[in-house]
DNA sequence: AGATGGTTTAACCAAATGGTTAAATATCTG
DNA sequence: CAGATATTTAACCATTTGGTTAAACCATCT
């Protein structure tokens, strides 16, 4: 029996590799367009080794999912919980969202796929997990309006601002980029953003929730 | 030759009802996701018909993305250039897009998986009316700061940020009242929003421009 | 070395899917 | 009405796709 690996760290590495490939796959192509030989193919791996390691096409996905989502709200919350001031605990909620974001290229095609079909694939603990992480922002904005510093908003609005807001412009941005006939003037119009997409949101979020 | 409706309209009535059922079959499914069987079917229509009026997959997903952004460009346009002073116009801009969304439900689920697949399904055209849109915009926030009344910003990240604000609530809201688990509390935090989602969005952005 | 059992693979399969065809059915014109 | 043309349809087809199988492969233990 060769199950060291799976002894230590419950996945081997091919299924690691497995769903790796995965993500690319259904990051680009979505969970409809992506097919499973391609995944084997690019996962250097033969499709019946896939079936083996992994499962069938919604496993696979699941586990795409929890590998792209997996730990998101639990970094949000010790991120937000190690910050004082409820503006500086809003600029951590925004700029760990960000820098998942960042670090996770497959983050943007997914979950916006995933919105679009009304979240019809997401298993139970993600969604639960999305809605602590705006029971958190509930919190935050509570606070500071006692506090005096935020003024009356909705949280859950918010949360589909900023969450909405670093989404698209991920997207968006390579789209413009990738378009050859539009004059430099246009591409130019994001370049003067100061910092990360992360700090540019927070910076407006944190005006527009600013009590004057 | 019954070719009255085709000289008038350019379009028969059956391209019409078959139009339509596309629309929301890759609405729902995406492009990959959507089947020719179904969308014959839900037009009440026998599938060679449906190739006989429109042609192929890609023909039929491009009048789609026609009939669904083919004229918000155009109506934001005029919509900015009635109104006077830049803080009416940017209001005016947002509130064109939401008026699109609210009247097209099938508008932000094709958009967003647009968005996560690059765009690479998108026609030149509407590429281009994206393009004057955000345009449009860059001239609203210029003449904005010249008067002295918002502050210095990239126009394609505001663009992204109103796009992606309406779109991810519009769809977002109806995942969360499709939760059954979750907490009234949960559920109301986006209740008190004051007017339409629109109004929302261009009450935060004008106060995250606003020059103090 | 040989037996054991986990792992990978080539070949295979049934179902689904985009697209076509030839015949039937309306519709219009003269 | 008859002929011509436009439109719809049932049946069909080639290919793709998710998934399986039986045999080969390989690490380990005795």
């Amino acid at each position: 029996m060769r199950e060291r690996e799976k002894e230590k760290t419950g996945t081997t590495e091919v299924a690691l590799k497995i769903l790796k490939a995965a993500r690319g796959v259904f990051a680009e192509k979505g969970y409809s367009g992506a097919r499973m030989d391609e995944i084997a193919g690019r996962a250097g791996v033969n499709k019946a080794t896939l079936y083996y390691q992994i499962g069938d096409k919604d496993t696979l996905y699941a586990g795409v999912i929890h590998q792209v989502l997996g730990d998101v709200a639990g970094k949000i919350a010790t991120a937000v919980s190690m910050a004082g001031h409820p503006r500086e605990k809003l600029a951590a909620y925004i700029e760990v969202i960000d820098a998942a974001v960042d670090s996770n290229p497959e983050l943007p095609p997914i979950m916006l796929r995933e919105v679009a079909s009304d979240g019809t694939h997401l298993p139970r603990v993600v969604l639960e997990d999305m809605a602590q992480v705006v029971t958190i922002l509930a919190g935050i904005i509570e606070d500071g309006k006692k506090r005096g510093v935020f003024t009356e908003v909705s949280p859950f609005f918010i949360h589909c601002m900023i969450m909405g807001t670093i989404l698209m412009y991920k997207k968006a941005a390579t789209i413009k980029d990738r378009q050859p006939w539009l004059p430099a003037g246009m591409k130019n119009l994001d370049k003067k953003l100061k910092g990360s997409a992360g700090q540019a949101v927070a910076r407006l979020v944190l005006r527009a929730l600013d009590k004057q």
